[in-house]
DNA sequence: AAGCCGCATGTAAACGTTTACATTTTACAA
DNA sequence: TTGTAAAATGTAAACGTTTACATGCGGCTT
């Protein structure tokens, strides 16, 4: 008897348990608000989004229990429902360095304002890492912020349904297909070595960025153009490897100062590199701007309050942010209605005391 | 006969076509893949999560059936379903700086490693916008990282779920019930002020945080408590305004300068205000060290290649976002077999110039 | 041939919320 | 009192996916 019993009574008592697991309370559901009102579920959904004719006093009512329950809409159910999730994704190559963080803070608070918020993804330019990113954001967002070097057209549309809003920041993409950001590097670049050139400097040396990425071949090309259209061959010799750290921007100095002649101006193709290479110039005994003056590109806040203060070609980094998630926002607000855009992004020249501006 | 059959045809018509345009196509659903590959959705599923038996062919088939129609599945769908949604909530005060971009890609380097991703939000320290981003977290993260000084367990309490897990992040909340991973802010002022003393400096000022904020107060502490220990009275003239931001910094010089005798010593309560410091010292043309030594906390990437070097309290800021990804994940992972800590990271010092060190 | 077992697959319901449409209640006029 | 219209509320199904359990098929043994 004893044997029966155990061996007919445990195999149901350990579904029924298994069954009683697998409800964990995720927190107050809608269900329990609309019994602890003594309405039904839709009721209460339209006492909380204000939706629809509902008497007073059941308003107040279901406000109450809501507020006793501490009910908070679970965001799963409601996007699934409503098919909107009222968040954007972000997805940037890297998520550290001021220049990344000022396009965040640019994109956090015009989120924030139209009520959205971020689901940010970093990608380090590779594209097993932008294809799970891409992936990862299915069904999280109602639209998409892309900044990568790498990202080209075949990989968004395999990867992203047709519908979804994108906005591509500084990519190498050139379709009409995407709306579409972009620094104006090339002649951010040319226009400050033209500037470096009236300081009489004739012999300039670039600080390149990353091998095989947009935003270091557009710069490199405007300092090539610049030189060239002022009669002035561009040697390889002083133009130095970097990959837009502090640290690379350091040790290509110490290649630069090798050369025979010297330059006597350094244009390094990011701001983080520019302020490794003041570094180095400083451990070299090298006064800036006096012997070999400077300039970056980018204008991060900081380059106001280094020693000296650093030149830089200014692109409104937070601002692109602003404008990222403004477009992406229309696009996602007028479906059809928007229109695609492909913006060029004109930059200014921030001068300070790094290319003898200011002394 | 026209009349007739517009008045009966259009209202039936215009109902269906209302009901078409609520069934937008978002992109493929598995119900989709599984018409076009001949199987029941379950199948669909089980081939494409891996779990249970599936026949080869079977199996085969599915998976070409997704690839040609580009199935990725909807992250709300799934969500919903299986009541977890991989992804970890990283609630700040801001998202910009080099500060909060360092505990960023520390978290999202050890989120991505696992699998996970971030939601990421900033409160501006502002109840209001805490309460309204804790409540946005909901349904959408399956634990939740919060640095905010203005937090208490309260509004916690208030906005989450009881199960959900939570890793607080340098918060002034000493309650055992949440995880939570604190700066020795205390020590780490107090160890820097001891050094400054030790380089023979008496006369130490202080560029304060923000009021009312806990690692403000804590660092304020620190130094008050070192020079009352080495018998010095602290003097409210010694100690300057800040706001954590670089301008703040460069006011607070102008500020300490006017004070009689001077300060022969400057401690910024961060970074950015000593780098604003730095910058006010240089131009009113007081040599650092020399003149006037400086220091800051947190020890920010940059610091390393500013002019002079900055000495400064090392927090790992990284590292703090790795760690309070790793917890969260846990508690995620382990439940209530999880045990909450609370613990006070040890700061370091980063000796460089910039204190009188290393010249 | 019948029965049993294991494997593969399908059915139905769950998850939390929204909303179209059906049903009930209420208020007012005749 | 009755009837009508408007307001309030409820029911059922949708959203996309997962998974417990039911069902069907094939192979093997007696």
């Amino acid at each position: 008897m004893r044997l029966h019993e155990k061996s007919f009574f445990c195999p149901s008592i350990c579904k029924r348990l298994h069954k009683v697991t697998k409800k964990l309370p995720m927190s107050t559901t809608i269900k329990e608000v609309a019994q602890h009102a003594g309405v039904s579920i839709a009721t209460v959904s339209r006492v909380l989004n204000n939706v629809g004719p509902v008497d007073e006093r059941t308003r107040e009512r279901v406000r109450e229990s809501a507020r006793q329950l501490r009910y908070v809409p679970n965001a799963m159910g409601r996007s699934l429902s409503r098919r909107k999730t009222e968040a954007i994704g972000l997805l940037l190559p890297d998520l550290f360095g001021e220049f990344f963080s000022e396009v965040l803070r640019g994109s956090d608070q015009t989120a924030q304002h139209s009520n959205y918020h971020l689901v940010v993804s970093s990608s380090h330019n590779n594209k097993k890492e932008i294809h799970a990113a891409l992936t990862m954001m299915r069904g999280r967002v109602d639209g998409l912020v892309v900044m990568s070097p790498h990202i080209d057209a075949e990989i968004l549309k395999e990867n992203l349904p047709p519908s979804l809003p994108v906005v591509l920041l500084n990519c190498p993409v050139e379709s009409r297909e995407f709306d579409s950001l972009t620094i104006d590097n090339v002649n951010g670049a040319h226009v400050m070595i033209e500037h470096l050139l009236s300081h009489g400097h004739t012999r300039i040396a670039i600080i390149k960025g990353t091998e095989c990425n947009f935003d270091a071949a557009e710069r490199l090309r405007g300092y090539t153009v610049a030189l060239q259209e002022h009669g002035i061959a561009p040697e390889t010799c002083l133009q130095a490897e970097g990959d837009f750290s502090e640290s690379t921007g350091y040790d290509a100095v110490h290649r630069l100062l090798a050369q025979s002649p010297r330059p006597t101006a350094i244009f390094a193709c990011n701001d983080s590199m520019a302020i490794g290479a003041l570094s180095a110039l400083r451990d070299a005994g090298i006064r800036v701007p006096g012997e070999i003056a400077l300039a970056g590109f980018d204008d991060v806040p900081i380059a106001a309050y280094l020693t000296p203060s650093l030149t830089s070609v200014t692109v409104g980094i937070h601002n692109l942010g602003v404008r990222a998630i403004d477009t992406v926002l229309h696009a996602v607000r007028h479906h059809n209605a928007h229109h695609k855009q492909q913006i060029i992004l004109p930059t200014s020249l921030s001068l300070r005391e790094s290319c003898g501006c200011h002394q």
